[in-house]
DNA sequence: AATTAATGTGTAATTTGCACACAATATTTA
DNA sequence: TAAATATTGTGTGCAAATTACACATTAATT
């Protein structure tokens, strides 16, 4: 869903304001064909997902989507990312293309039947036909992103993958085939750079791969293995953390690292 | 690349014959999207791929089409490959979608600007349209498959994969990028089932395995790798190979073998 | 100064990976 | 008929990795 979808239908919904300077031809772009993009953050204790609300009607959707005519689908995915969240070079992958007939049946959007004035009717029209969708996976740094709700007031909001609420159309179905995707490769994605701070205690990048994996790892095993692999820079330590010995702040290797995610490292065996 | 398409594009080519009654409307298709499939087969000596060609214009391709409206994606590519093969419930999985803006221009149809007559142009302007594509790898056993060249007199052949000619459009990319994924993720494939006979020897069961790795293994670690995973039922031996021990001849306890796919089982590590 | 709770490191048992050796055996050949 | 041949089936030893703990360390609290 991009923008002017979501703009769209609100203007649908609302049939007051005019938005005429949000639509654009639907003929510039390809049909049939539409990207959502499964945002991943990491808080340090959960992992959390980008997700963008419709207030009014209590709907949750992925950010998403057209391609340009004369635009890659990876740069539509890039550029799609961009107005949604203002990151930029963020680690995002295709990792699945959703083709049921009926992978918008089960959440539909609200009261599309609804009319409206003349410039929509196109618009209208070129989202009502099928669509596939290519679902992407970005990574990206809870910290550094500045999740931008538009200028109709629908929320883009960080969402924990456990409290999901009901999405729209499959894109509950995306967001499980992403985490699937996630897990069984997380030996080579650099799951670290991207979704850590820049410095960070072992307990905490520890507990981002038992989120990933979703379950318990041993904690000198995992120290030892990551240590081993020489892509962690070992800093001062992390004071007042409490009644016990305080932990070294860690941060990355980035050359290092992103060799060895080429090759695979990791946890998964 | 669907008959159809192929069909058309030898109308065009030929001018002579009418072949009106492969026409189909192209409003029943999804827009924008096509489907490639990269079959692979083993011969026992080599990794085969099933391309069709063009005689007329030493043109070689993937066997792929279009999705109808009223279709699932992946069903298109199971009556896609079924249309081609004559294979039914073969191994068929997506494994990733093309989309870039040239990704039909380094090996292009020739002459497609001869022109033609009326009922064509509708397709005509259909197929000029960009299309992203859905590459789905399927594996199958070459000597189950009877692959149908259709009326026109194109071939339907099995190629190995270090034999490949030139491809249409960006199919060698997608020839690529299937091997990979098949090399990637040997251990959750049903390689064994799917693509090897009924009974085999311990040596061509390896041999298959070396092909998709592209390395040699050690004959007998791999031996009692596979053994010990219990998945292999032992046979008579097969006399007359030769001067030297005869070896066993294995077949798969299927249900056993897919439960381990499930989990993944193999040689990657 | 003792206690507490979490961190950093060590160790032993077990499993797996890897390279190679050796024995077994259909067929060929002398 | 017996030796030679070439390939299969299996064993063995060493290195590396995995796993499950144990133990020592230490910043803050009591």
């Amino acid at each position: 869903m991009c923008k002017l979808h979501i703009n769209l239908y609100l203007y649908i919904m609302d049939n007051k304001k005019q938005y005429t300077e949000l639509l654009v031809d639907p003929s510039s772009f390809l049909p049939g064909v539409s990207i959502d993009c499964v945002v991943i953050g990491f808080d340090l204790t959960e992992l959390n997902i980008l997700l963008l609300q419709l207030k009014k009607h209590d709907l949750w959707m992925l950010p998403g989507g057209f391609i340009h005519l004369n635009e890659d689908m990876d740069q539509a995915a890039t550029r799609i990312l961009e107005e949604r969240t203002g990151i930029k070079l963020p680690y995002l992958k295709q990792f699945h293309t959703f083709g049921d007939v009926n992978r918008r049946e089960n959440t539909k959007f609200p009261g599309v039947n609804h009319m409206l004035g003349e410039p929509f009717e196109k618009m209208i029209a070129f989202l009502e036909k099928r669509f596939i969708s290519s679902g992407y996976l970005s990574l990206v740094d809870i910290r550094n992103c500045a999740p931008t709700p538009d200028a109709m007031s629908d929320e883009c909001t960080w969402i924990p993958v456990n409290l999901l609420p009901v999405l729209l159309y499959d894109h509950g179905d995306i967001v499980k085939k992403a985490m699937e995707q996630l897990r069984s490769r997380i030996n080579y994605m650099p799951v670290g750079i991207s979704l850590m701070p820049e410095k960070f205690t072992m307990k905490e990048f520890q507990t981002l791969y038992e989120k990933i994996l979703n379950k318990s790892l041993d904690r000198g095993n995992f120290q030892k293995k990551m240590l081993k692999l020489e892509f962690l820079v070992r800093h001062e330590k992390k004071l007042s953390g409490g009644a016990h010995k305080a932990p070294y702040l860690y941060s990355f290797n980035k050359n290092r690292y992103n060799e060895l995610v080429e090759k695979g490292i990791g946890y998964i065996n």
